[in-house]
DNA sequence: CGTACATTTGATCCACTTCAAACTCGGTGG
DNA sequence: CCACCGAGTTTGAAGTGGATCAAATGTACG
């Protein structure tokens, strides 16, 4: 068992005891292949999982065959939250490129509750941070105009990049342009334009899928993230 | 103490013991007037609070002050667990209308989660459900219609007060047309031009704030609900 | 019973969608 | 090795649902 769980699978703070109980119940996954999915709704639930490397996307179908992507999960991520209570998976979830999890069986999971008091509130904290990532997004699909939208998506990519560890300039997004227009509430062709606006603009450099920001204050800007979000990441969480 | 716990404050499926080691925890809030706050963005965070009576919006501010609601509570259902993690609230929390609550104080609930796992699973099972409505309004506001988004509310509005007793088809809808249109994510006048359109289809007969649902089959069909909630709900949930 | 505010109705406008077509690029088979 | 293919992306032009602006009507409450 190679899973690096006290930096990696969980923003866990256990002791190595914790740390052990907590690995003896998670398995490995095989890796998956892009579009392989991880689950599909309507599968039983058993599991929540923890993104190692790679990514993925949650998503849900409207009748008339449109994809809603709720979710993109990366790397440290927990998937399945929304499904705890739930005897089949209510949304899909599939690779957006050559992906690892852990997953972790919710039914050992609940078990360890008990013994195990931290792990339980760094559950509960991972779902109500995921939570508040929800009200931010309607925020940002009710309120936000196409400039607004994407300029939010990359510094929030940017954001999360940073926080463990990587470039917060230069990264890669495995998203379409299709699955970012799904994701933000947007037709392929408007993202486009906002991408190639963007560049003349001299804010990014795309090339594909790599994204380069030049210019994270401009970003910002734009994004016109309200502060709420960012000040509760950095100084109010509680302990 | 006379919150009757056991049907109105929680879900909760608890014996006679447990519901008394919950209910001396609990504290009884004088009723808040319509427009009081129940706690603002940035208070410091102490207690979540079950609705008995009444109704609250939560909303965040975008920086250029416009503002977007997150949530419709309504009795029963649980407010403030997008913040137990967190040092303060971050989202502001006000009544719709004359509103009482109970309040319950995190840090005494977090103790009894070792002592009485099956409230602890309540939590849990109330933050995922949350998480899937949440999902299920990102799809609304992204993917809908005005009329799609009216008929949706109306008939999530529904099934809400017919599953806790009340009539499904004639209740007050408590927010104002603007708040409405914030919810949504619509214009005030948008909204007013669905509400007539819909009296005129004879969906709905509204009397201000009375609404009337005259044609459940059509306000569903306009509503596409995608089944995926709603099986849920039904039938999927876990013992 | 009058004033402030909420709602409705009408007319115009525009950001984004939709439709259409050209282009890019990684893969693949001759 | 390179011409070709198809999916993904970009670009352009036209259309539209809902926003915005403006004004009339309705309504709650001192």
């Amino acid at each position: 068992m190679t899973c690096s769980l006290s930096s990696l699978c969980l923003p866990l703070s256990l002791n190595l005891e914790e740390i052990d109980k907590l690995d003896k119940i998670i398995k490995r996954r095989q890796a998956l292949k892009k579009g392989d999915h991880l689950f599909r709704q309507g599968d039983n639930f058993e599991s929540i999982y923890a993104v190692r490397s790679g990514s993925l996307k949650s998503y849900i179908m409207t009748n008339n065959g449109e994809e809603q992507i709720t979710n993109l999960h990366l790397p440290s991520e927990l998937v399945g939250l929304d499904s705890i209570d739930c005897k089949s998976y209510p949304i899909s979830t599939k690779a957006l490129e050559t992906t690892s999890v852990c997953e972790i069986p919710y039914s050992n999971l609940q078990e360890l509750y008990t013994k195990l008091p931290d792990l339980r509130s760094q559950i509960f904290s991972c779902m109500s941070k995921e939570l508040r990532d929800d009200k931010q997004m309607m925020l940002l699909l009710s309120k936000k105009n196409a400039e607004e939208k994407v300029a939010s998506l990359l510094a929030n990519l940017s954001a999360r990049f940073k926080r463990r560890g990587y470039s917060p300039y230069t990264f890669r997004l495995s998203m379409s342009r299709n699955e970012i227009g799904s994701y933000l509430g947007l037709a392929v062709e408007t993202v486009s334009r906002v991408f190639t606006r963007f560049q003349s603009m001299d804010i990014i450099a795309v090339n594909g899928k790599e994204i380069h920001i030049a210019n994270k204050n401009q970003l910002l800007k734009i994004a016109d993230l309200n502060d709420y979000l960012v000040a509760i990441d950095k100084k109010s969480i509680a302990s």
